[in-house]
Formats: structure tokens, C-alpha cells, sequence
DNA sequence: TTCATGTAAACAAACGATTGCGCGTTTTTT
DNA sequence: AAAAAACGCGCAATCGTTTGTTTACATGAA
């Protein structure tokens, strides 16, 4: 017998009924003392396991948590799906993965996919330029409860997790301005992300409560390629009042500008500087790092989303529909780069 | 109606068996067009989606594959299971994720939680002091193939997917002689490793060909912490015979390598270069990169991996007992880090 | 003795889908 | 026109487990 033992051989053996040795296995006190350990006893022998095929099957629970990201080999993705996986293992639950590369229709066949395997449920990071929520809202028929985080889509009710990037940004923009810069620039990335819109909340406001106004010139966009970020640049050097600062929206971008700024023969961190939002590790190793970085957590913020959830997945159970959202924030913070 | 329909739904509102409505969704040829036509159609409006964990559990398989891996937010990994789950994804195979943390206990659980899954296969790269393979050879009664990538366990009958560090090292070597170093050391990691000795192996090949004698003093071993690489470079740097350049086992303990040199006052690149095996992506930004790095294409590894993977269980249906052993290997490549 | 109570175990349905086999009806063959 | 083949579909078992209900027996009280 190559098989797997069930518990119907385990009944066999033991000439007992299926119900018997299923009870026994889950110490129902309906079994009598003696089947109970002879059950046990047999069950321990033949190596059994429960197939959880079947009890998936039967319960209509996976134990499963999808988790769709953009992009697993970037650090900040990397570092998030480390914080989901050791939580919800935490939580006996196992992680199913799949990666969008930012493309809507991949995102929406990894839904489809996740949805037919009977995930629990879902924790999201959406492509970037997703604009289609259908695929998230036919979850909510299913019962199936996503708690998004980072990228979050515009949508009303919702849970998820995030970190707040108006507090960083005006803690950027403070560090700035106490080092006496005056003009600072800010190379921002698409304006539909909730994050972006952030950045220049965070940004207006840091500038009022030092009485500076707001010169609309000095904020430009990204798409986050190394062109638009060249043009960004471009646009923020040839303006009349120079910034002598900036602050880039992530540090893929920053490193983009930096190199810019370099072949434009500036002198980093004399010339101009720089003030990023973390994505990298080590960032601290390269060679003309930023001078702050804004970090976000991404370990704990996967924690957080996968806490979140599995908690979701416990009350489901309980009352229906007493459907509170979760906005759990987690604040940035802005960390000074020692150089080395 | 809140639940997913099912087969039986569509079966009891056209009045037909079950056993049709399953074979009309399959095309199967006994079907007249007629009912097939109906059934497709009213499966279509009431959004009907087959219910995959019955059927895993009908069929005993899950398009399931696991991997585990030791640590998901290191660059080396995430690109790897970046690589694995486009492939699977291409496969249409999902993929389930456990990360050991390079714990032997953890690993085991894993496998458990794993088996008890019923994935199909399993791709590992084991925990690094990972000694007993029980849990390893147990699965293999279960039938549950597994392909290793790149931390092999030293096991005779395995399927594995890794990349030659003896090729990458002996142009490592190579371009360092050839740039007149004659005294070359190295910071090895733990002997253990199938790693390791092949990069002692390109290392002395290296010298052979160039007529150069083996010093051992040259070659020093460190348990990856930063302790253990700066005790390396104490005793490489207290010879009598001095390096001028020293191969690194990988870039983590290049960096603590280089920053150990710097402390000393040696100019990194002048008085003294290092090579490394490249983990980090963007090791080129570093401020003192290592003049160059054998690539081990760790994406392509978990592409590779997953692929073999596919490929037997798919044979495992044809012939149940013609195991071949899959050795896949890669060839490392030296890249040079051009300095920007 | 008889009826209620309690204990230990068996019975059987259900979860959703697949599939070998069989059976009636139509079509083809001779 | 009768026998053979083909078609179209239903029956029922199966995968392994859980769980509500029932049954058998023993024990105690009335």
C-alpha cells in the first residue's frame, strides 16, 4: 500500500466504524477511553495525516492566504511578502503567491485563480496602473475579504493597510528646511496614487508652517522610468529659482536623478541634495546615497496586513455582517543616511 | 442564493443528470450539441466557476508547487522565486511559499504543513545548517518530487538545479592575474557547502594554469557574520605575503570586507580590489563596489527549477519508476562592475 | 419489572466534481 | 425488416473527512 493511510483503513484495522476513529482523533468525549488511545495508538503507527485536500473540501477553508504583488524581486515587495509569510505562518495559515508585474490583466487572472483555489483570503499590493476594481468587487459576492496595502485602490470600503506618507514628507521637508534650504524641489510619481497625493500634502503643508509659499513649478511627476524621471529632472534645472534640494519619490527614482544630477557635473550633496522614501536596503552602501530616506516598513506593514486579515477571517464567523473597515496607518519616519 | 453554484445547480434547473452537465463543460464528444450548448450557456450567466479543492481532491493533485526557501527578503532569493512563480504561473501551477529563516526545525515543519497541502512538488533551497535529510527522503514515499536549487543537501539520488561556482571563479581568478595580482586570497564560507568547494577548486585550477603555487594561508573561511569575515580579513591581512586582491565569498561579506579594509586605511581598488559573487542587485551603486562579481542568475535558477519540476510530474504519470536524475547546472559568468 | 437516563459507537448524508458502465433511442447496415 | 452500430444521456461509485442523528446496551431509579 503506497498510499497515504486514511482514517476508512484505520476503521478497518480496528473492525470500528469511520465516525469512531474520526471522533477519537479529535478527542470527542463521546469515545470511550480505550478506542480513543487504540485509535491513536494505530494512527501514530501508521504514520496517518490528514489529507487536507479533503477537509478543505469538506470545510470549505483553505487556510490559505493569497498574496498578489507587483513585483516580488524588488526589496520593498520582497521585504513585505517576508513579513506576510512569517505572520500568517504564524497564524497556521500558508501562503499562496502570485506577482502582477504591474499588469491589470495578470492582476486579474491571479484574482480569478486565487478565487478558484478557495484562498480565505486575499492581501493585495495593485499594479500600478490598475484602474478596473471589478475583480476586487466580485470578491465581496464570494466572501472573500482582501486587505490591500501600500498601493491601495480608490475605493469606499475597504481595509487596509499603509503607511502615511504626509508625516514623512513633512519630516522631510522640515529636515530641509532647518539645513536652510529654501527652494526644494519635489519629483513626485503618478498623481492618482493615493501615496503621491500624500507626498504633496505633506510637502504643502511643511512649506506653510514655515510661512514659504508654494511654487507649483518645483513639483513635477514621474512615471518612475528612467526617461520621465531624466525630464523631471530637466524641468526642475532649468527653472529660474533653482532647487537646491530635492525630494524624489522613491529611491529607484533617486538614483535615476542623482545620475542626472552627476552628468549635469552638480556636486551631490553640496550642489543639490537629495531626500528619498526607501525601497532599498543598504542604501546607506551606495555611492551618493540621499540624505534621508523616508522609511516605510514594508516587513511591518506586511505584518500588520496579514494580522489584519487573519483577524477578518476569525469574526466572519462570528456576526456576519458587522462589517467595520480597517485603515490601519503606520507612520513613516524619516531616517538620516550616515555616510560611511 | 449566496453560494457558488455548482454542477448540480446547473443540472437541477435543465432538468438533466449531473454527469452530463461535468461533460458538457468538457466538450465531451457523448454530449449532443444541443445540451452542450444549453448547459454552457447557463453556466456562463450564473457565473459558474468549477470548485478547484473539490476537484484537487477528486483528482489527487493540486497544481500546487512549494518552495522554501531560507530567506525572502534577500535579493538572491526574491529574484529566484520571482523566476519560480512566473514559471509556474506559466505552467498554471500556483505556488506556495514558506520561508525557513534558515532553521532546520522550521524547515521540517514546513515540509510537513507542505506534504499535508498536498502540493505536487516541492523546489527548496535549504536552510544553511540544515544536517539531517529525513524530512527530505520521507517525502519521496509520498511521492512528492522535489527539486533543490542552488543549497543543495549532499544527497545521492536528488534532482537539482545550481549554478557552477568553479567556472565563475576561475575567471574570477583569471581576470585577477591577468591584471598582475599574484597574491591572491579568498574568504571562503562554510566548508560544508557544495559552494564552497568549488570555489576552492576554481581558485586552485586558476593558479595551476598559471604555474602558481597553492599557498593555503590564502585561503580563509567565514561563518557569514560580520565577526567571522573581519577574524578572515585580520588573518589575510597579517601575512607576510599580503594579498592584493581577495575573491569573497558574496557580496554581504564583501561589504563587510571592504568596510573592514577601509577601516585599516587600505584604498579599496588601489592598495587592495576585492571580486565577490553578486547577491545584491545594484551592487554597482555601492560606494566601493567589488571590481567585479560572478553572476549566479538566480532568476534563471528558479526558472530552471520550476521547469524541471514541471517536466516530472508531468513523466510521473507515464512511467512511474524511470528516474533519471536531474543535474541541471548553470554556468557562472564574472561581470565587471563598470564604476559610474 | 419497567421506564428513564447516560454512554459508546454506528449510520448516513454531505461537500463538488469526475468517470466507467449501462440503457434506451435513433440511425445505419445488410 | 431485422440486426448492428452509434448516439445521448443517466446511474452510481469514488475521493477522505466531518458531523447530526440514531441505535444498542448498560446502569440506575421508581
Amino acid at each position: 500500500m503506497s498510499n497515504p493511510p486514511t482514517i476508512k483503513e484505520i476503521a478497518k484495522k480496528l473492525n470500528i466504524s469511520i465516525s469512531t476513529v474520526s471522533r477519537a482523533l479529535h478527542d470527542h468525549p463521546s469515545i470511550g477511553l480505550r478506542t480513543k488511545m487504540r485509535v491513536q495508538q494505530l494512527a501514530k503507527d501508521l504514520n496517518y495525516e490528514p489529507n487536507q485536500t479533503a477537509i478543505f473540501f469538506q470545510q470549505r477553508k483553505t487556510f490559505t492566504l493569497g498574496v498578489i504583488l507587483p513585483e516580488l524581486s524588488e526589496a520593498f515587495f520582497s521585504s513585505a511578502i517576508s513579513g506576510i509569510e512569517d505572520t500568517a505562518n504564524k497564524h497556521k495559515y500558508s501562503v499562496l503567491l502570485g506577482q502582477s508585474h504591474d499588469n491589470e490583466e495578470r492582476e486579474k487572472q491571479i484574482v480569478e485563480t486565487m478565487k478558484n483555489h478557495r484562498v480565505d483570503g486575499l492581501i493585495i499590493s495593485i499594479a500600478k496602473n490598475t484602474v478596473n476594481y471589478d475583480h476586487f468587487e466580485m470578491l465581496k459576492k464570494y466572501n472573500i475579504p482582501i486587505v490591500f496595502f501600500d498601493r491601495i485602490p480608490n475605493l469606499p470600503n475597504i481595509h487596509y493597510v499603509a503607511c502615511d506618507m504626509e508625516s514623512g514628507t513633512i519630516q522631510a521637508v522640515n529636515f530641509l528646511l532647518k539645513n536652510n534650504h529654501r527652494i526644494i524641489g519635489m519629483i513626485n510619481g503618478p498623481e492618482k496614487l493615493f501615496a503621491s497625493q500624500q507626498r504633496v500634502e505633506g510637502y504643502i503643508k511643511a512649506m506653510k508652517k514655515y510661512r514659504l509659499k508654494f511654487d507649483p513649478n518645483l513639483m513635477v511627476a514621474s512615471d518612475l522610468t528612467r526617461e520621465g524621471t531624466e525630464t523631471a529632472m530637466q524641468s526642475l534645472l532649468s527653472l529660474r529659482r533653482k532647487p537646491t534640494a530635492i525630494v524624489v519619490f522613491n529611491d529607484y527614482v533617486a538614483l535615476d536623478a542623482v545620475q542626472y544630477a552627476r552628468h549635469k557635473k552638480l556636486r551631490i550633496n553640496k550642489d543639490i541634495v537629495f531626500v528619498s522614501y526607501s525601497n532599498l536596503p543598504l542604501s546607506h552602501y551606495t555611492a551618493f546615497p540621499p540624505l534621508a530616506s523616508v522609511e516605510q516598513f514594508p516587513y511591518q506593514q506586511g505584518q500588520k496586513a496579514t494580522e489584519t486579515l487573519v483577524e477578518l477571517l476569525g469574526k466572519s464567523n462570528e456576526q456576519p455582517e458587522a462589517t467595520t473597515y480597517y485603515k490601519v496607518i503606520l507612520e513613516s519616519q524619516l531616517m538620516l543616511n550616515q555616510n560611511k
